[in-house]
RNA sequence: GGGCUUGUAGCUCAGGUGGUUAGAGCGCUACACUGAUAAUGUAGAGGUCCGUGGUUCGAGUCCACGCAGGCCCA
């Protein structure tokens, strides 16, 4: 037996089973070494964290990077694929505070950071063995043996000589951002310290809608054309009034629609024109005083302010007006005070202007930085810029009126707050606003607002020091050259990426955490800073301190406990130990090193480099596998992973780090929302892996949407594939399986019958398959797998299954292969079937790579020796180390497809006319008459008539040119011809032409163009603008479907009525044997009671047909039938009395 | 609030450059076929192509404005 045959088999069998084959001859590293010193084809993995247990998700984003991978070394290439771990960063740091029960104050406390560290360090690898499975299971092929780690010193060193790369070309620099912050516990909060429950309260502050006011109004076009305005304010709401000194701009929305309305200052009565969004006019204005008593305002109660739009407006065109400075203690070094343009503006409350002040906001910080707003700070006693509100929260001595106050009423004590007199800052600074005539309005207001977790008193968003890569000085090289990455789909790489580059913002750096790459920068007192780019350098200098003799005692034995530890190779680059290392400045003064981590995707975005310790090792590897030529990731990475690669690989190496990437979309579930692990929707990936087994799982994944789309993952989905393309591919197989056995069919590369000797479906079904492997390669290609998929799964199903299989059985069964052995034609149907199987398990490997591959080995184990010795492509092991297959161009015939398809629609339009007419196939019919209008048609029709005869069981097809009027014949209008000619005349042209019938046709046909001459003006239509199509055959029945008739003639002749009868005894009969338990191969003798003329008429008429479908040596009839008689069945109108039995 | 994205049959999805009967598979119903048989074929039911405007002789497709979902920001 040269082909197993299956039953009962389980696709996760399959999995398991072929698991094994490949762990135990090692074809994943064959199929890389095996490429040896063919062209590399490089792809990047980003690094999952092994602190958590893989999703569904992960097998979805994993069988994406597979199957190019995959693909890529069919195709010859080389592709190296290193795994990695992410290991650094807040979600580890989180996670082991929580085990611990700790928080980040106990660290350096209650736990030093050398055991948190050491926590960290086990705690991320905690799910490393769960990962290992899962890329096991579901076939990701992925170097799991030398992954790199981001935490390992070789791995870090190779980020701080990228660092000191950055350091030295001025792309590193200490700055500020706005950060929550505390000044009554003196420190910054992280986001997750604010996400805490609790720190956000409901508080009352008091809040005032500040009046900015406009110079040179005349000058701005947006107000030129309002006359007599007296004095024009724009309206600003602030919820913190201690921020109002540090305004240096304001902020509208750009497609916000604005008033200009005409009023009184409800503080002053003086008359002002002020500037607010119209959405918001209510909350200031009442309808009774719309259009008011302007004149008799001075003289009322003042109790109704009386107001007048003016004008209408948007945002943008506000843009660039310049006002006076509200509070002008501190002046600012560059231009300030004009409205800028910003994104986050809304209308739900204040005046939709947004009071902006850079030091104080990190909308306003980003929004002033991109504008070229400078922020209001004064110089400290070092000579230093600082805010105008100092650490402990209150103004510094410039802002005079105020100087040393606290900025907000909580941060004085209980008893200062108890007194009658005390009034906070926020008050006072309205009650000057108010005396000033710039404040609109003034009141209390209840909002949420954040508070320090641990000492209740409120946050403000203030200005710490960070380190930043100067990504902006960059921004027009990272533009550029992201315009050289093919995105999968484009959208995300000029859409999402593309904004997001276009607004860059420096990277800040910083993290003041303690499980992460250190920051490699010392400095000292006198602002001299040493970044380190290598541990070489670190030692050096390190040494350099200790002989300067100007450390302490205990600095320089520090220093050389760890130039010892460096010595022996057992050293850490983490906190703690390198806070306890210690240089010494040109100056003589002592350097400490900066205490920041950096952030974790600096880690992975360095991963290029640092995977292969680059520059320290491995260049020639590096150059080689740099930059990528492919990575892929979900589209959340677009600004983690994608930009942290784009950023240093544009920055520091000139180029793109990747040249395409795929970003994936997300899994969600059935009903579209959102997997989580505590809503309990979560997919357990190794339970469905377990159950499904890993093609079906991969298959549907990747056919069901393309990978950019969200993919609604549903259970029945992997169902219905496993069912309607692995099963039917799998039946395939086994029919293949079945006769070739039966026959003894072995394939032998150098007595195949030729392609242009087999018959019509052969050739058929080889040229559908090169057009198959043509089409999957461009899908691949265009890195669409979903396409890919698709195409192979209907070549299976539609094609390969549907059509030729089941046109074909007769060939497979033919019974007097037994002495004669295998004829040609027979050899060349195996050869066909063989070869597609073949072809489709290469195909499909990239996606379903265990079943391809258990696919392709039962087809081929049998022959691989005699293949080894012939030197042919089916000498390979795996199919994972075969060669894509190549497209042999001469066997397409496209002209023949065309055909094929015909025929298809042929059979389907005649089963269509049998089955309203009640018809059943078994009965056959004389003729089929199909109008071919031209010369091809006819002749594909001709070429393919003994297929449509075999499927539809008519004993004559017949193609005519018609040119006698037999036909019905009609006209479609070609519109989009026509519609370019006529315009609006089309649909009268249109509804003529829809009126023709023969005689104009002919009179077409033969002028080659007709004029519609009761049209104004006449008009001519020529051949070619419309579609002529036959609609009847007058006396016969007739199916059309987009423009192909057939014509059936349904008359049943008495011999036409015979051969029915006949078939339906074969059916009986056959139907008998297997009810019997015959063998397909046992032959038989047929008893049958003559109690039937008709009947008897028919058996005896087709005799020999009978008895060659039901393999019978004899056919009697007999007057009678006695003893046991095995059949006895209803036929239509027959009752069926027969005795059959096995010849021995 | 902003950027990107999705919206077509009960479900999952196709529908280059606008062209007049909007398709497939699954599911449902009926019938047929029966040596691949837990397979297969045929037919039927099932659509305000998210909405409203606009451009056009003609819009699922192009434009504008909305609505709803998603992701990332804020």
């Amino acid at each position: 037996m040269n082909y197993k045959e299956y039953k009962n088999l389980s696709y996760p069998q399959i999995g398991d089973d072929i698991l094994k084959f490949w762990k135990d001859n090692r074809i994943f590293e064959a199929s890389v070494d095996t490429r040896e010193g063919s062209p590399s084809f490089t792809f990047y993995e980003g690094p999952p964290s092994a602190n958590g247990t893989p999703g569904i998700h992960h097998v979805m984003a994993r069988s994406i990077k597979d199957i190019f991978c995959r693909y890529k070394t069919l195709q010859g290439f080389q592709v190296k694929r290193k795994g990695g771990w992410d290991t650094h960063g807040l979600p580890v740091e989180l996670q082991v505070e929580k085990e611990l029960g700790i928080t980040k104050d106990d660290i350096g406390k209650t736990i030093s950071v050398e055991e948190y560290n050491e926590r960290c360090r086990q705690t991320v690898m905690k799910f490393t063995d769960q990962w290992n499975d899962l890329t096991e299971k579901m076939g990701y092929w992925v170097d799991l043996e030398n992954p790199y780690v981001t935490y390992e010193n070789n791995y870090i060193e190779s980020l701080w000589s990228l660092l000191k790369k950055l350091y030295d070309k001025g792309l590193l620099y200490k700055g500020y951002t706005i950060q929550p912050y505390s000044p009554a516990a003196g420190t910054g909060l992280s986001s997750h310290e604010l996400n805490m429950p609790g720190t956000y309260k409901d508080v009352k502050d008091t809040t005032i809608v500040a009046m900015f006011k406009v110079k040179t109004v005349e000058s701005y076009p947006v107000f030129a054309d309002v006359t007599g305005l007296v004095d024009l304010r724009i309206l600003a709401w602030t919820t913190t009034p201690w921020t109002l000194p540090a305004n240096s701009a304001l902020t509208v929305g750009a497609n916000i629609t604005y008033v200009l309305v005409k009023t009184f200052n409800p503080y002053t009565y003086e008359p002002v024109e002020v500037v607010l969004a119209k959405d918001l006019v209510g909350k200031y204005f009442t309808e009774k005083g719309e259009d008011g008593d302007f004149e008799g305002y001075a003289a009322s109660d003042k109790k109704l302010l009386p107001w007048t739009v003016l004008k209408e407006f948007k945002g943008k065109d506000l843009e660039g007006v310049e006002y006076e400075q509200l509070m002008p203690y501190v002046q600012p070094d560059k231009p300030a005070f004009r409205v800028i343009i910003g994104d986050f503006v809304t209308t739900e409350d204040g005046t939709g202007v947004v009071h902006t002040s850079p030091t104080f906001g990190a909308d306003d910080f980003r929004v002033a930085h991109a504008n070229g707003i400078p922020a209001i700070m004064v110089k400290d006693e070092n000579g230093k810029e600082v805010p105008i509100v100092d650490r402990r929260g209150r103004f510094v001595k410039e802002i005079t009126d105020y100087a040393d106050r606290f900025v907000k009423p909580e941060y004085y004590s209980a008893e200062e707050q108890a007194d009658p007199e005390f009034r906070a800052t926020d008050v006072l600074i309205a009650i000057r606003l108010k005396e000033e005539g710039k404040a609109f309005k003034v009141e209390k207001y209840e909002h949420t607002y954040p508070h320090c977790w641990r000492t209740d008193k409120p946050v403000l968003y203030y200005p710490l020091d960070s380190w930043f890569i100067k990504t902006t000085a960059m921004k027009d090289k990272l533009v550029e050259l992201n315009k050289t990455i093919n995105w999968k789909p484009e959208s995300t790489g000029t859409g999402r990426f593309g904004n997001w580059l276009e607004n860059l913002v420096d990277w800040n750096l910083s993290r003041s955490r303690y499980w992460g790459t250190p920051l490699p920068i010392w400095r000292s007192e006198d602002g001299e800073e040493v970044c380190v780019g290598a541990i070489s350098e670190l030692k050096r200098l390190l040494e350099k301190a200790n002989a300067s003799g100007k450390l302490s005692s205990e600095q320089a034995e520090s220093n050389k406990t760890y130039l010892a530890k460096l010595g022996d190779g057992d050293f850490d680059l983490h906190r703690p130990y390198v806070d306890n290392i210690y240089f010494v400045s040109s100056q003589g003064n002592v350097m400490f090193r900066e205490p920041d981590l950096i952030d974790v995707w600096f880690d992975s975005g360095a991963m290029p480099y640092a995977q292969w310790h680059y520059p320290f090792e491995n260049h020639e590897i590096f150059n080689e596998s740099y930059p990528a030529d492919f990575i892929s990731e979900g589209v959340d990475q677009t600004r983690g992973w994608f930009f942290t690669l784009h950023a240093i690989a544009g920055m520091l190496f000139d180029s793109v780090a990747f040249k395409n990437v795929v970003s994936t979309g997300l899994v969600l579930d059935k009903n579209g929302n959102k997997m989580s692990k505590r809503l309990g929707n979560a997919v357990d990936p190794f339970e469905t892996l377990g159950k499904y087994g890993p093609d079906a799982t991969r298959w549907y994944m990747i056919t069901n949407a393309e990978p950019w789309d969200n993919l609604k993952f549903n259970i029945d989905g992997i169902q219905e594939v496993q069912r309607k393309f692995f099963g039917t591919l799998l039946n395939t197989y086994n029919f293949f399986a079945l006769y070739a056995n039966l026959d003894g069919y072995n394939f032998h590369e150098a007595t195949a019958v030729p392609v242009e000797s087999r018959t019509e479906l052969d050739r058929w079904i080889l040229s559908k398959l090169n057009t198959l492997i043509k089409e999957v390669g461009e899908q691949f290609d265009d890195y669409n797998p979903t396409k890919a998929g698709r195409l192979v799964q209907d070549f299976v199903t539609d094609q390969l299954s549907n059509w030729y299989i089941r046109l074909n059985r007769r060939r497979f069964w033919n019974p007097s292969s037994e002495n004669a052995g295998l004829t040609e034609d027979k050899k060349a149907a195996y050869e066909t079937l063989q070869h597609c199987l073949v072809t489709v398990s290469q195909l499909m490997s990239p996606i379903a790579p265990f079943f391809a591959e258990w696919l392709y080995k039962s087809l081929t184990d049998g022959i691989r020796e005699e293949s080894i010795k012939a030197n042919s492509h089916l000498k390979y092991d795996s199919v994972h180390l075969t060669h894509w297959p190549v497209v042999e161009y001469s066997d397409i015939d496209l002209d023949l497809e065309e055909a094929m398809e015909m025929a298809q629609s042929i059979s389907s339009l005649v089963h269509s006319i049998r089955k309203k007419h009640k018809l059943k196939v078994r009965q056959p019919l004389s003729k089929v008459l199909i109008p071919a209008l031209t010369e091809k048609t006819s002749r594909q029709i001709h070429q393919v008539a003994s297929i449509i005869l075999s499927e539809v069981n008519v004993k004559d097809v017949d193609a005519i040119n018609d040119n006698d009027g037999f036909f019905h014949k009609r006209a479609k209008p070609n519109f989009k011809v026509l519609g370019k000619k006529f315009g609006k005349d089309m649909q009268a042209v249109a509804e003529k032409i829809k009126l023709w019938d023969n005689n104009e046709i002919m009179q077409l046909e033969k002028d080659g163009q007709y004029l519609i001459t009761d049209l104004q003006p006449v008009a001519a239509i020529l051949i070619d603008e419309v579609e002529i199509y036959t609609e009847d055959v007058p006396g016969w029945l007739v199916a059309s479907e987009n423009g192909l008739t057939v014509a059936l003639d349904i008359t049943v002749t008495d011999e036409l009525r015979l051969e029915g009868i006949a078939r339906d005894f074969v059916n009986r009969v056959q139907n008998l044997r297997k009810d019997s338990g015959f063998e397909v191969t046992d032959k038989i003798e047929i008893a049958l009671e003559n109690n039937n003329e008709l009947l008897a008429s028919a058996v005896i008429a087709n005799r020999e047909y009978i008895c060659q479908e039901v393999q019978a040596m004899d056919l009697r009839l007999v007057p009678e039938l006695i003893g046991e008689i095995n059949g006895e069945i209803e036929m239509d109108e027959f009752l069926l009395r027969i005795n059959i039995g096995v010849v021995s």
